[in-house]
DNA sequence: CCACTTGTCTGACGATAGTCAGATAATATA
DNA sequence: TATATTATCTGACTATCGTCAGACAAGTGG
């Protein structure tokens, strides 16, 4: 890769870790430590469940019921279990516990203004539109992609947005039952796989192969969030559907999609499927392509482990 | 100011600390504590002082002296005393202590690569091109300004910097004895003042302001190394010396330049200056500029701390 | 109903980080 | 030469962070 690019980044690195990171140091946590200012931002407004603050914290589950006994001798949280799981415990901030993270916000404000306030209006308008290009770039790249359960409330979320969106799309709608459905048990192996694209543990597309008829498959359910597309997150999962198809000895992989969907019609082309006849009546259907796989060394780097299952402590 | 600006800087920190901190972390710092990773690091090829680890990491002495000692005890520094002067003690890395290094080196390096790695090629470009510009704001926006003694190492190399600049783009040279003298007695309070930029510790620029006659002023010495230029820096210093000036009850602010100096002289001419006949006989002047000092108040922000003299435990 | 899982809590650790007061030796300064 | 100052080292602490093994109660699936 681009050596010049490598330096770059690191630059970057040391340079962002150094502003943000001392300075976030010395402004946010202030008298208390890390963790619990950590906690307290967390919690929120609304309150929280231990275990969510376990896993997005990273912390083992001892620890977290110290600091948090803690944060309640301080008065600043009351830990109470829920009411529908007796063993689920949340958290929610007291009075002073708002105030305390009010202020948190509020130094977060003071380190932001006082990076732009040397700065002049122009450089200030420089300066956060590169934020964000660099932001949703590296956002790109945090998105991981991992085979999941098609039952997961997850996938069954994603499925909901991409029925969604296909009937506000589509003119005169979209009803999944006259569609040509892809049955849960058609999305597991070895009939097929779901791909699943998360960014920070939150699902943010999806993707489906089918393995139809020997030999042949067909991508079902392409799907990404409006705010992730353009940042080849969509390409990512076809990718890699097609290196499960390649793996699973496929040599043909077909998809049909309707002609409101311009994006996907290009990244189709673009990925090398042509446009063939229709191949089945899917009637929401206007054009049906094909891309004959080539051998599987093709796709040399796995993306991804099988069935990644996140879980912690 | 902008919220929108506050909030895109927020969001940019959050995302940016996720990704370079928390994979930093995971990557960089694999078996060995934090801190002495951070020394081997700094420490460099080429071994280092105490002292100045000591300042560049912020570490307490007897704190420092400890980790030393443990990296010693582990065979990957060696530390003795400097031969210069005897208080002084100063750490090399041993073979495998370079070895530790360049394995750091290498994990910073994979740490791009997987950032870069699954963005396209137009991507890749787009996003480098922004972390320069971020990188470039970000430290303008790190540069500190502070009064400091015209007699200082980094005063007298700033002054070094600027007359070798000066002698460089000067048709013919440049030659200090021959120009009117700012000595060092009138860069000092009361008669004047001399205002040094620094980042990250080291010195980017200076500008210097002599009272002249009872409220006149003249800014003297105006140089900022060429990295920074154009990022308001200059524009910084001058605002200092200004304020500075006014304080001291300056109605009239002066200053004489060289014709080759395009963009000092478009700094000041943006900055109120209009140019006046010659009020001295300055050899290598071909323009001379002034501008009239409002009331104080037209100051209101102080930007410096008087006599800013950073010293660590 | 019984075994299993999940989420939390407890106790007992060890490692790292950070602070402070004072001792010591080498230099700088008056 | 007497008196600071500088740079380091030592000892004695405390706080935070993080880990591990096991207890226990609430829910789940057969």
């Amino acid at each position: 890769m681009d050596a010049e690019a490598v330096l770059q980044v690191r630059s970057f690195n040391r340079t962002v870790a150094e502003r943000i990171g001392a300075v976030n140091d010395r402004f946010l946590h202030q008298p208390r430590p890390m963790n619990e200012s950590r906690l307290i931002w967390e919690i929120g407004l609304e309150g929280e469940e231990l275990r969510t603050l376990r896993m997005r914290l990273g912390l083992d589950s001892g620890y977290l019921t110290r600091v948090m006994r803690s944060l309640a001798k301080q008065g600043l949280v009351r830990v109470r279990t829920a009411r529908q799981d007796g063993r689920v415990r949340s958290a929610h901030l007291t009075k002073s516990g708002l105030r305390v993270r009010a202020e948190l916000d509020r130094r977060s404000d003071e380190l932001a203004l006082h990076i732009l306030d040397v700065l002049t209006g122009k450089q200030r308008e420089q300066l956060t539109s590169a934020m964000g290009q660099v932001e949703r770039l590296l956002e790109a790249s945090m998105v991981h992609l991992a085979i999941e359960d098609p039952t997961s409330t997850d996938a069954i979320w994603c499925f909901e947005q991409y029925f969604a969106e296909l009937n506000s799309r589509f003119e005169g709608g979209f009803d999944p039952t006259r569609s040509i459905s892809a049955e849960t048990q058609e999305l597991v192996p070895p009939r097929g796989a779901l791909v699943i694209a998360r960014l920070r543990g939150q699902p943010v597309g999806c993707g489906a192969v089918k393995f139809t008829k020997k030999r042949v498959a067909e991508l079902k359910r392409m799907w990404i969030c409006p705010a992730l597309r353009g940042l080849g997150v969509g390409r990512r999962v076809m990718n890699e559907l097609e290196r499960l198809a390649s793996e699973a000895n496929v040599h043909l992989v077909r998809l049909e999609t309707n002609r409101t969907l311009k994006e996907a019609i290009r990244l189709y082309r673009g990925a090398g499927y042509v446009e063939v006849e229709a191949f089945n009546a899917e009637p929401y259907a206007h054009h049906w392509f094909e891309k004959r796989l080539a051998r599987a060394s093709r796709f040399p780097k796995k993306e991804l482990t099988r069935l990644v299952i996140q879980s912690r402590k």
